[in-house]
DNA sequence: AAAAAAGTTGACCATATGGTCAGAATTTGA
DNA sequence: TCAAATTCTGACCATATGGTCAACTTTTTT
């Protein structure tokens, strides 16, 4: 799917690739143990970068989180930037793919209604890897620089004139495509990353089902009538 | 204007004020010393945090940018929360003051049109102090939580009652009010936040003036047609 | 079953960092 | 001008942190 970003991994590393996914082999054995300490000590990096930044988090948290000595967890990952990479590689998949789908023959409005659904839903299933992201480029995007300018440049690019053939055909206003997909990009990824605001805003409570669901219906409302797309 | 957040300061502090404003003493000499060097602490810490987040900003680097001695800057701020915390009262006011100036006699197109102006231009201007509140945020609020449920909590529940109204003098459609109100912040502090994001998809460069306006205008157009404003 | 490979871990280390302090220098007020 | 108040600063310290390592255990392979 996305290109690999890591780098340095371990020490004993047999760069086998993920384990999962390819061919036959039913249930892989070897590296079962592996894949499921690495896996643990991601989530567990997930949760400590999410709430701590980069900086902030220390690998001795990470290892407590994973149920792990330290320097178990440097037997995997060489060093806190490994983690990090890791971390950081694992969630730029989850965030392309919602995008991947929208083409020029679908119907604007469902096309833009169903993106717009998933981004929000995925600011409610996967806070963290959004915070995350977030970070990243904050800070500058130190890690991500290439990725930015590459691949997420040309997935733009692409649904750009996705948008602009919609406007051609007189399905919606001809918005200013990179910049409405700003606007989607901020108001959804908004119910993860500045959620804390969200909550004390709204009630004090954590964003329930119902929260999560108006805002897809504000945002797509706001969005589908602002570009004047065409319903039915 | 906004609440102190303040608690600590520092050693010999005769808390008088912030030397500004108040009554007529024409120029302040006594602490002006303080006052000055307390300015440039605060103006390079706001660097440091914004690019490394609150863990990542060393005391070291904040007085080297300050041009002072470490052992100088712990003279003014006891800690780094210290620190932390006078920068993130001077960004409070910068942060609602736009805000207020929306009441139900205001004309909904005008009013609304003038307000992302105002926020997109604050990316453009103070791109360090929004990110520093973003990143407060996303770590969770460990010090704003409390200004979130009280002061932020109201301003919306009197703007969002402006709304209301509007939507009911058929002004605008009767769109969730908060959630239209993230919306908009979300969008405008987009330009500031993901800076790093919006450059390298938009064309590797800095964000030009252009860049904000298209913002200002494709943020203003899809609100605003979005919400059913009638203009004119 | 024995050798090889992979995984585990406590103890350890160098460095970075937040913060202290005592004495020197400067500014202020009378 | 002189004492009090304020400001300045190099040297110092305790702690936290990322990372190493050598010995040990478990798993896999032959």
């Amino acid at each position: 799917m996305t290109e690999d970003i890591r780098r340095d991994e371990a020490p004993g590393e047999t760069h086998s690739g993920d384990s999962t996914a390819t061919s036959g082999r039913s249930s892989g054995k070897t590296g079962q143990i592996r894949a499921r300490n690495k896996a643990r000590i991601i989530s567990a990096a997930e949760e400590v970068f999410a709430a701590k930044g980069y900086a902030g988090a220390t690998t001795a948290e990470i290892a407590t989180r994973a149920g792990l000595p330290k320097a178990n967890v440097h037997y995997y990952f060489s060093t806190k930037e490994a983690i990090y990479r890791a971390v950081i590689d694992n969630i730029l998949d989850l965030w392309l793919e919602p995008f991947q789908r929208i083409t020029e023959d679908d119907d604007p409005a469902e096309a833009l209604a169903i993106y717009i659904r998933t981004k929000v839903m995925l600011s409610r299933d996967k806070p963290l890897a959004s915070r995350i992201y977030a970070n990243e480029i904050i800070r500058g995007a130190p890690i991500l620089a290439d990725y930015l300018g590459t691949d997420l440049r040309e997935w733009v690019a692409e649904k750009s004139e996705v948008l602009r053939k919609w406007a051609d055909k007189g399905l919606m206003d001809p918005v200013e495509p990179a910049h409405l997909l700003f606007l989607i990009w901020a108001s959804t990824q908004h119910y993860a990353d500045f959620q804390a605001q969200a909550k004390a805003v709204l009630h004090h409570r954590d964003l329930t089902e119902e929260d999560f669901e108006t805002a897809v219906q504000t945002i797509t409302r706001v969005v589908l009538k602002g570009c004047g797309v065409k319903t039915g």
